[in-house]
DNA sequence: CCTCCACAGGAAGCGCAGGAGT
DNA sequence: ACTCCTGCGCTTCCTGTGGAGG
């Protein structure tokens, strides 16, 4: 009995179950999740819509091309539009498909076409046919299917730069060499400059019609975010500061609407977690930096492995305060004591010289090109990340984690 | 004023992996 | 299965350089 009442746990959980004192639907803050007025973009709406609209007769209409940067709205106003365009279709009986394809977690030239011939109605096995008899059942699968076809390629930019844009070419194509089938393709992207990658026969095919979407305001993230806020929690679970201060935050990065809406989710869960019942200021800062840690991290884990070793060594010599070595030299003198410790075999200094330069380039470390006269020319190195983010990225990798406790030979009796 | 340190950073080339064409 | 090509990470070799100390 005793031990029940001990368990950690049951706590945690009696509170989840009891309800949230701030949460009132958590769905509505998710990335995906597309609410029943999008502010802000109403031109934006009306204008898609308007090129859209001939398909509920059965003709189709112009491809259209949309790019802006991230979290400026394309991919829900998108979804959006073709939400109310399908429930149209189906009232005035001339049905259109819609397939709605992400490159970036699709990823290949085959599997997008396997979505595509999934959503004219034709099975294909996962492999073991050529792209070319894949793409031949797919326009018989559409021919037969006497529908409009509306294709959105999400994140296009990601398959061009990875595949080329050759099966874009071959869709963009399908309409000149059968009468039966049509097609209508959106093309969503977040960079501009992918414009160039595509051949010219490609892209004006492609940007028949094109949309543009600028950043948000702060004011216009505020908007936002009030009429998330109102459906995703109770009442008085936050206050008008607290939003305020998310939509400036998020304003200052490119007017990122994703942004300002994960500050406030992270913002909610935290307050949540200690026992608040109302987010405020406090907990939005805290977020923000909860959010730029985990970014931090996420980068430092997916760096090569002597990379990291040059953290550690970076990390070694900060430790002990030692700031006369922070130095190109003396960092590639503690790096190669790490790698025999670990019993890997050095990089030569040449190299260990450019991965400080891509460290500097990825805005984790600082490396100025300094004179010390006499004592020639050098980087010196300063920590870009909090000394703290550094230590729990290396606590977490085994390979690493000595370096917490461990005080380099080629350091000891040196001066600080 | 000149020297010379301790690197920066460019150029060339090597071995390897993965993809495309046959 | 094979060749060829390309890109990548790396090494080797090299020339260039700002300024403290002679």
């Amino acid at each position: 009995m005793k031990s029940l009442e001990r368990n950690p746990l049951s706590g945690i959980f009696d509170r989840y179950i009891q309800g949230s004192s701030i949460f009132k639907n958590r769905e509505c803050l998710r990335h995906d999740y597309v609410p029943e007025y999008l502010p802000h973009r109403e031109d934006q709406i009306t204008k898609l819509g308007l090129i859209l609209a001939p398909t509920l007769r059965g003709y189709r209409c112009s491809n259209i091309f949309i790019y802006g940067k991230p979290g400026t709205g394309k991919t829900a106003v998108t979804r959006y539009v073709l939400k109310h365009l399908s429930r149209k279709s189906v009232e005035v009986n001339n049905p259109l498909k819609v397939c709605f394809i992400n490159c970036r977690t699709v990823g290949t030239d085959y599997r997008i076409l396997t979505y595509l011939c999934d959503s004219v109605g034709v099975k294909v096995p996962f492999t073991g046919l050529s792209k070319g008899e894949v793409f031949e059942r797919f326009k018989n699968g559409l021919k037969s299917l006497g529908a409009i076809l509306i294709i959105v390629l999400d994140e296009l930019d990601v398959l061009v730069r990875k595949h080329g844009d050759d099966l874009l070419y071959r869709l963009t194509r399908v309409n000149e060499e059968s009468e039966c089938g049509k097609l209508v393709i959106i093309g969503i992207s977040n960079d501009l400059q992918f414009k160039e990658y595509l051949d010219p026969r490609v892209l004006s095919s492609l940007s028949e019609e094109e949309l543009v979407f600028r950043p948000y305001t702060a004011e216009e993230l505020y908007d936002i975010l009030l009429d998330r806020a109102k459906l995703a929690f109770n009442p008085g679970a936050f206050d008008e500061a607290a939003l305020r201060l998310c939509a400036a935050l998020a304003a200052s990065e490119h007017g990122d609407a994703r942004r300002a809406l994960d500050l406030l989710r992270v913002s909610a869960e935290i307050a949540e977690r200690e026992g608040a019942t109302k987010i405020d200021e406090n907990y939005v800062r805290m977020a923000q930096m909860k959010i730029e840690e985990d970014r931090v991290l996420e980068v430092l884990r997916t760096l090569p492995l002597h990379s990291k070793l040059v953290l550690a060594s970076i990390f070694a010599i900060k430790r002990r305060g030692l700031n006369n070595r922070m130095m190109t030299g003396g960092i590639y003198e503690v790096y190669t004591e790490l790698c025999s410790e670990t019993g890997l075999e050095p990089l030569t200094q040449r190299r260990i010289s450019g991965l400080i330069g891509e460290l500097d380039a990825l805005g984790i470390i600082n490396a100025k090109v300094v004179s010390l006269g006499r004592h020639g020319r050098s980087k010196k190195i300063r920590l870009n990340i909090p000394m703290k983010t550094l230590r729990s990225f290396l606590s977490e990798d085994l390979r690493l984690n000595f370096v917490l406790e461990y005080s380099p030979k080629c350091l000891r009796g040196g001066q600080a």
